[in-house]
DNA sequence: TTTATATTGAGATATTGTATCAACACTACC
DNA sequence: GGTAGTGTTGATACAATATCTCAATATAAA
């Protein structure tokens, strides 16, 4: 079987490939469903929930069992591979990290961008100064509306 | 039973009164079990859960129905007289608004400051003109250690 | 190959809510 | 003061997201 795997794993697209190996460098096993979930995850492209990896998968006939595709998330999360994002309505959408802790997001089509530079440093001094709180981390996410979007 | 209403209501510390009050003129009633949730945010002082205001409830044998402290939550939210805490772990913490939009939350105590300057617009600014989106809404939130907790 | 460990899948359970609906409580009108 | 109409409540059912349990299976190491 783990001939097989290595043959799938040299068919993926390179982020799921780049994912898998850290996966790996981390010391989990590159399996069949995680494999599925992050391969899922590269091709939906955007900001996508659990449910939309599954219906994904099912759609190809290759759904790991839900409890799976919900470790695999966290899992990756935690390896800070995934990231979850804080939405306006909700919070159950994810995306995949990059390293980056921010996002753009479009309301109308859930398109995302990350970007790591969020400029808050001054605010975090001065507020630290106001009130006296050490501050070490934060959540910001933008939304609004993508060029293609806009067009329509 | 509206003279008993009104009793209590003159007993209320100041923020749930204005509360109430401004419950009361967006055209909702001011009820038994509203005034409760209200009290207990009140009280709490700090990001809530619904679990928290139903505890803090309970202790004083004073709790509506668990439906209706969502139901007042949920009104509340919508009357942006609470705003929903998007938090490191989970997103099930609620706080009295006061008309702000981010937080500074201490993740030892749960303690909350509020302001309403987030010095974004550069960011947002230039984001808009490296990506073409049309930015109109944001999440911030900011996590650390207040003073208290920071002093034990 | 054998052994030890990690992972899976199915289903139960937990948590955070929302929907339904009969009973109740106000309000306004007569 | 009664009555009708509306808003609210509480109990319960239901839904969505997520975790737990545990036997079966897959993988890696010896």
């Amino acid at each position: 079987m783990s001939r097989l795997l290595k043959q799938q794993q040299a068919l993926l697209p390179a982020p799921a490939h780049e994912l898998a190996a850290q996966m790996a460098e981390a010391g989990y096993k590159v399996t069949q469903p995680r494999l599925a979930v992050l391969r899922a995850a590269v091709a939906l492209d955007k900001a996508f929930t659990v449910h939309e990896l599954e219906q994904w998968l099912l759609q190809r006939n290759e759904s790991p069992g839900i409890a799976s595709i919900f470790r695999t998330v966290k899992l990756l999360c935690d390896l800070e591979l995934f990231q979850r994002i804080h939405g306006l309505e909700d919070c159950h959408r994810y995306s995949i990290s990059g390293g980056h802790a921010h996002h753009l997001i479009c309301v109308s089509c859930g398109a995302l961008k990350s970007f790591d530079n969020c400029g808050l440093r001054d605010l975090i001094t001065t507020l630290e100064q106001q009130t006296g709180y050490h501050i070490n981390d934060h959540v910001l996410e933008l939304f609004g509306r993508c060029p293609r979007c806009l067009a329509v």
